[in-house]
DNA sequence: ATCATGCTTAGCCATACCGCTAACAAACCA
DNA sequence: TGGTTTGTTAGCGGTATGGCTAAGCATGAT
């Protein structure tokens, strides 16, 4: 169980901006070169850069040089740290409806006896 | 399909600090007060306040007053549109996994033809 | 060799974020 | 009434974020 996840921290962080969600939702359909990434964006070069780059400090993209173009790709498998979290939540919280459930079941029980 | 979407803007951000994610968790369990909340964080007062006004503008968590106390309850269904978005995305990457192995097919079967 | 393309780096600017203290307000308690 | 508990508001300081321009660098095309 972890107490401070800097991998929540970048991942949440990094889906928190419109462009990168964006992004990366391109990138989901296969590869792209970084300028090929910004065109749909209206932002300039370096700022597409920054955002790859906190994709990539995310681990949710990686990158390589071929040439003098960068090719990004989506890595799905990063998004599992967050699924993992929304699960743990869930099972948090359906814990506590269960023990409501029980509270509950236990007044009844109480009413009955009473009548 | 969403071009601008805050939801999710509000959603990841409040997710992206790991004190947020700590007192989601323990909202998980049950209502709490803010002192009750502020407690295992080790922060002040005013601190946790922003920190829970964050949660309440991405719709995570409602407050109500009784009394001088302020009572914190989690909203699971808030997570919804952050699901949903991951079911999207997974839906994109595995219909390139799909025409991917479509191509692969292809290939193997020029292969086929030409021997 | 020259030029166009595709990043890449450096650095500026405005705003937002996250922590704090200090001071105030509104219950409740004795 | 007077004191304690529980928020709440205002505002400060340092850092991070998200946009930009300008200039540099490496590669590919002619």
């Amino acid at each position: 169980m972890a107490k401070h996840d800097p991998t929540l921290d970048h991942l949440f962080h990094a889906l928190s901006d419109p462009t990168r969600r964006m992004m990366l939702t391109r990138l989901a359909r296969g590869p792209a070169a970084v300028t090929e990434l910004a065109a749909p964006t209206g932002l300039r070069l370096p700022t597409v850069m920054r955002h790859l780059s906190v994709l990539e400090e995310a681990g949710l993209v990686t990158t390589q040089k071929d040439g003098r173009v960068r090719s990004c790709a989506f890595q799905p498998q990063a998004l599992a740290p967050m699924r993992d979290w929304l699960e743990e939540q869930r099972k948090i919280w359906e814990a506590r409806l269960d023990r409501l459930d029980d509270y509950v079941m236990t007044l009844m029980k109480d009413r009955t006896d009473e009548s």
